[in-house]
DNA sequence: GAGACTTGCAGAATCGTGCCTTCCAACCGG
DNA sequence: CCGGTTGGAAGGCACGATTCTGCAAGTCTC
């Protein structure tokens, strides 16, 4: 006998639905969807049922009907095998936690991808529109994903020529720039650079800043380079720049653990800060609100680029995005605290303050 | 006229490339997957013809005929809104990435996914499997995706009987006790407590080991507890720690933050860290390596946790889980450093009064 | 009370692949 | 000459949902 459908081993699918509830297949997708024109008594009717045999709708069927998958990709830099790099990890899993949020509350899923080209997990998951993390010129796989009319917005200003449906990023000409003003008005004399050896947007934009800012200001750079992506050659680069003969009275790290490594070499040599040498970087760890001394850090306020990212892609998917801008700018916040205060207002110990600090 | 397929206006379909090779579809299919019996002229012509229309295979059509999506679910902890917890930043980061990096090795992508029951977005998703960290007891998530014939592999062992298809966990017992055995050995009378309110397995297991082990050598537990996903709660706490009448002379955090903020602590109390104070947290940031002075870890090992999490999970997937253990045990690394190594000679001060003897 | 309109629902086409089945031609030994 | 085997390729169904079209019955209007 061939009856309904008898052979269904484990889910039960949209027929089991429609048989159980003695209505058709069309009823019970409408009613589920909430799209066609049906009393309610059968809209609650067919959930009733839906739920009593635990029906789930097959997301691939869905996705090969409509088009639409629900997933976004959010890809990856990658160094050797490891996605992701080390010196990032704190601005990367705030800013993926964002995007992951923004992206549930409005009915999306994440999907991490490598940026390699290989086709073949690429490939194998349909994607409504993919969030790019500093994508670099001529970026194969963005030129892919354009070329096959899938949204791509990009976290950081593409290089080159990449058309890129929109990006966001930081103005880091003028958190540079910004930043140095403060550590020249705090006195420092000769602003030393801890920066990196690789050719992304924010460590060239950074550094041109910085050389820009020094040649306005008649100071001759003092800096050294080290692949970022190396937690010992970090250290050893802050151990070089402080040994440095025209050493600077001021330094600012383009990366995370540049603060502690800038402490811990000051330590070596003897140098007391903010005394000494005033101390900025770029971080977005909470420790070095709780280092002696707490270390003033700029902010690329990951979390709001996370967010604006997925906001403008989605936007984009769902064709909300005419007449917006395709670029938008994130302000950075300098968070100043004792390494880079010439003179400290010589802090009474004080007990830590609760979240409201009230 | 009405051509082969004229009306496409986006992607190339498989149609597309069967009319534009003058051979069938199952020809492609065949050629592409390397199915058939076919000889190579015919797959090389057919693969070239494909690579010239820019042809993808549709994921979602593949996915829905074959009942494999090549994806993987990752779920996350949340507070509130936001996915994972702030106190487990380095851990989640470098879980995930050795877990992306595992399953992108085998051919698979991991999608971000929140612990909340929210329908919607897991049944917009076809997943082959999910890892789970720390799920709760009876997992009303977990529960269903097994019903649905999902494997499930948790990170952290499943509190009460949720039948998982395997899990990977830390020895936390043995991990505490060992850490707690160093300690002593190193001088430490007294060993205090960071831990949270949370229930969940990590805190619950480490939490009682200490008790444990006070029970067995005879101490008074000192302990103080705090919602660890509040940073500000931390400091709180670790002061507050510091502050009791019967202050430790050796303090274990359990979460990343607790180092520095029982460092910031001890100076505010004039307290010498390793000389009157030993410290011990657990963490897997860098930062302690820098610190002053440098602060002995407990590392769970995150990366070979989430190498194992996925390898089980792909396994359990393809089949090739027969015979194999569904737990897996991986060890801790405890990362001895200054601040659990009393200086040799150095007569120790005695705390202040408390009970003693009891 | 007859057309016009609305309501409630069913039939069937379709999305793009994978694969099972069928079919043809060539070849081969006896 | 003929049945059997094999290489090569096409036909067509199924995966499970969405959705366009359409039909019957009820309601309204004058």
């Amino acid at each position: 006998m061939s009856g309904p459908t008898g052979r269904r081993l484990g889910r039960a699918g949209i027929r089991d639905v429609a048989a159980a509830a003695g209505v058709s297949i069309t009823t019970v997708s409408d009613a589920l969807n909430g799209k066609g024109r049906l009393p309610d008594a059968t809209r609650r009717h067919v959930r009733e049922v839906a739920d009593r045999l635990g029906y789930r709708p097959s997301a691939a069927a869905r996705t090969l009907r409509t088009g639409k998958s629900g997933l976004i990709g959010l890809t990856v830099t990658t160094y050797g095998d490891e996605p992701f790099t080390f010196t990032e990890f704190a601005y990367f899993a705030e800013m993926a936690r964002a995007a992951t949020s923004a992206a549930l509350a409005r009915g999306y899923a994440l999907v991490i991808l490598p940026a390699t080209s290989r086709h073949d997990v690429w490939s194998n998951v349909a994607l409504d529109g993919t969030v790019v993390i500093d994508p670099s010129d001529q970026d194969p796989v963005v030129t892919e994903l354009l070329r096959q009319g899938i949204p791509v917005v990009s976290d950081g200003r593409p290089a080159g020529t990449l058309p890129v449906t929109a990006w966001v990023d930081n103005d880091h000409e003028a958190a540079v720039t910004d930043l140095l003003d403060h550590l020249s008005e705090a006195g420092a004399r000769r602003i030393g650079l801890l920066t990196g050896t690789t050719t992304d947007t924010y460590t060239r934009l950074s550094t041109s800043a910085y050389l820009d800012w020094c040649r306005r200001t008649g100071q001759d750079p003092v800096y050294e380079k080290y692949p970022a992506h190396d937690p010992y050659a970090g250290a050893v680069a802050a151990d070089r720049l402080l040994a440095r003969p025209d050493r600077p009275d001021a330094v600012y790290g383009l990366f995370d653990p540049n603060g502690t490594d800038l402490l811990a070499a000051a330590r070596r040599y003897g140098l007391r800060v903010p005394d000494d040498l005033l101390l900025v970087c770029c971080s977005e760890s909470a420790v070095y609100a709780a280092t002696d001394p707490p270390i003033t850090t700029l902010s690329l306020k990951p979390r709001r680029i996370g967010t604006a990212v997925v906001q403008l892609l989605i936007d984009a998917i769902e064709g909300l995005d005419a007449g917006r801008p395709v670029e938008q700018v994130i302000p950075t916040e300098l968070m100043v605290r004792t390494s880079s205060q010439r003179r400290p207002p010589r802090t009474t110990i004080s007990p830590p303050r609760g979240p409201t600090g009230r």
